[in-house]
DNA sequence: CCAAAAGTGTTTCGTATACACCCATGT
DNA sequence: ACATGGGTGTATACGAAACACTTTTGG
């Protein structure tokens, strides 16, 4: 572990992705190379910074090395600074070995990060941490006060993807409305009446339907559309733009 | 200046009152017993955490001991990481003679507050520090990023004021319609229909009407009104809440 | 009686909701 | 032909917006 971390401040990440059914959030073991998902040893994917380094670069570094992607969409939601977040005998000196530093102790500031679950690929540190995804719905045990700050991401996209276009980080490019529904089920967790959902979806100028549809599907395809995000940038410069 | 400061994390509060009239937030010289309002040298409250604080506890701090008053409404919004916020040849300087410490960098957390305007006296540090309400629509040139926080807290009241009950913080307990009105008007910048508002207000059940009117205006005395706390909280518990 | 702000209703329009059937495709 | 999800229209209810005059009080 390089020695110019900062041991006062870390970042962490809530990852979430879309399966095409159920929110996902991404978790990694403790320590690299221990039995896959041991238990009371799951964690938020995150590090102290570095001297220096600005907090989302960080939080950019943390998950670049553990999915391979570039350009992770990241928002801060929160900070946790109870001084007792960590544990003095179990928790702090865990970090001081791994970091070499002289932890004293850390306050963290959390992101959430939306993510194209087809497109996150396995790296060597995810395999080594033994990243995985699970259901939103039943989130283990983790260590640290990983599990609050994980339901206060939860509940941050809830609040946010109303008012701000958040679904198409976790969508492939081109997606159909009722993947587009499913998703927004998912993750408000209450169902929406299909052709109500169409017709709003529809008058808003910046989803594009292409000339385009599915294949390789059992039953009709569907036609494809895409986020233009120029045309939503221009609308909500006036308007508050709400989604749904 | 005590010792035992952490030299690596802030809090600085974006304090809001309201006049009756106008926004205003409050300003404080950056040296106590300067001449009033020295060009270039204004500030935000604002001060290093304890070891161990917990962030909030460092903001109603620097608060109480400005303003005299106990429970304060404090909101956490933003935090600001540039490693080059503070200029090292000017800003730091100031910083480590003031402190007495090895600072480097500094990460600041921000708060904006609520107060109800007629309620601050003034105290020692008030004073010595000159602290004044200027107006939000004109908020002079201060030190640090400091501008660049007032604009974000500023933003992000703008924001709440429609989904959160913040109004009542900054009127007095007993206020009327209009004043509310007016209050909403000088937050977002607009101006609203009287008859539309009042018909929305009065049907909202925690905006309790009293069997009691203004006395010594020049006029009609209004009725007054107070916000129930506990009927806005059990509403708000299933069906989110909007105010406006 | 005058100035100043308080207080009050109705109409119109657009958006939200509820609801059930036919369509296109792959196997 | 059948199974699977894709796709469509109408009627009703509710809330948002526009709009001008009368009332009450203190001076």
């Amino acid at each position: 572990m390089p020695a110019h971390l900062n041991p006062h401040i870390s970042v962490d990440c809530v990852v979430f992705g879309f399966d095409g059914n159920e929110l996902k959030v991404l978790l990694i073991n403790r320590d690299p190379s221990e039995n896959p998902a041991q238990s009371g040893k799951l964690k938020l994917p995150g590090d102290l910074i570095i001297h220096g380094e600005v907090l989302i670069d960080a939080a950019d570094r943390v998950l670049t090395e553990l999915t391979g992607l570039h350009n992770i969409y990241l928002k801060q939601f929160g900070i946790f600074d109870d001084p007792f977040r960590l544990k003095p005998s179990f928790d702090l000196d865990w970090l001081r070995k791994r970091s070499g530093l002289r932890v004293e102790r850390v306050i963290t500031v959390a992101y959430y990060s939306l993510i194209k679950i087809d497109q996150s690929l396995p790296t060597d540190l995810s395999i080594a941490y033994n990243a995985r995804w699970y259901p939103c719905t039943s989130i283990p045990p983790l260590i640290f006060d990983h599990n609050r700050i994980a339901d206060r991401g939860l509940e941050t996209i809830r609040r946010e993807i109303l008012i701000e276009p958040l679904c198409f980080e976790l969508l492939p490019e081109k997606f159909t409305l009722n993947q587009l529904q499913r998703l927004y089920e998912a993750i408000l967790g209450c169902s929406l009446d299909n052709r109500n959902f169409r017709k709003k979806i529809q008058r808003l100028p910046y989803i594009v339907p292409l000339n385009e549809r599915q294949n390789g599907v059992p039953h009709k395809p569907a036609r494809l559309h895409v986020f233009n995000n120029k045309k939503y940038t221009l609308l909500k410069k006036d308007h508050n733009v709400f989604i749904l």
